[in-house]
DNA sequence: CAAATGAATTTACAGGCGTAATCTTTGAGC
DNA sequence: GCTCAAAGATTACGCCTGTAAATTCATTTG
């Protein structure tokens, strides 16, 4: 089952750092979202059913930690995108960004880096 | 107001073409989604009400059109997705497809090309 | 003109999501 | 041991989405 958007929030929160009370992850996430905490509770509860965390018991409470790995969600994610809009392919987003002159200065850097890096590993 | 994955089907065939009936976007669109003809019906109300399409009258039917242009939805879709997972900026992504080793030789070259064509220009 | 047909509009309905309040359980303190 | 407070679990609820059936409206045909 995939994790919802504001699930994703939370997932966020754990892969930066766990395990965690629901107490911390509150104070993580609620105030920027605007969320009560009860508001967090039901995201915790709606992951742990899906899988995308664990729970284990800490004297009255529990920590929570990922399951779902950061990356594998990022790719699955990204991919979705890729197929639906770019063919599946890495390039013509960034063509599409170049395009629209969305590409910074860091970014073109980076991006000339990056494709040396992968012709020297060759 | 957003329009889902599902319109975005209905989108991509009057991108590809349009004006279209409603009876050739059901034949682009329903037999690859298994679609029944009145769920494109639906979808295409949908994006009438949500201003992404226009119809007008020709005959006894309508011919639809878009009035969302696709680079402006591509853009906007592909913005959130680089917000929400790499900090806003393409590279990163880039990045990540890359240490995933899922670039094909064809994204290698073409990215490599496009450094290539942003330099030169300027 | 009436009936049939084809097209569009309305209605339906379950499941997920965002957002939360309420209820229940359990450990802590008296 | 009993009560209270904190944490977790359950319930709620409206909206969006995917999926489609039913209904209405306009047209063509007999």
């Amino acid at each position: 089952m995939p994790i919802s958007e504001a699930e994703s929030v939370i997932m966020e929160v754990l892969w930066r750092n766990s395990p965690l009370a629901a107490e911390d992850i509150v104070a993580a996430a609620a105030p920027a979202q605007d969320w009560q905490e009860a508001t967090v509770k039901t995201l915790l509860n709606r992951l742990l059913t899906k899988k995308a965390i664990a729970a284990e018991r800490d004297g009255r409470r529990y920590l929570y930690r990922p399951l779902l790995k950061r990356a594998d969600y990022v790719h699955a994610t990204s991919k979705r995108l890729l197929d639906r809009l770019f063919d599946g392919r890495v390039a013509p987003l960034v063509a599409h960004f170049s395009e629209q002159r969305k590409l910074s200065r860091k970014d073109i850097a980076e991006l000339r880096r990056l494709i040396e890096e992968i012709d020297d590993a060759r």
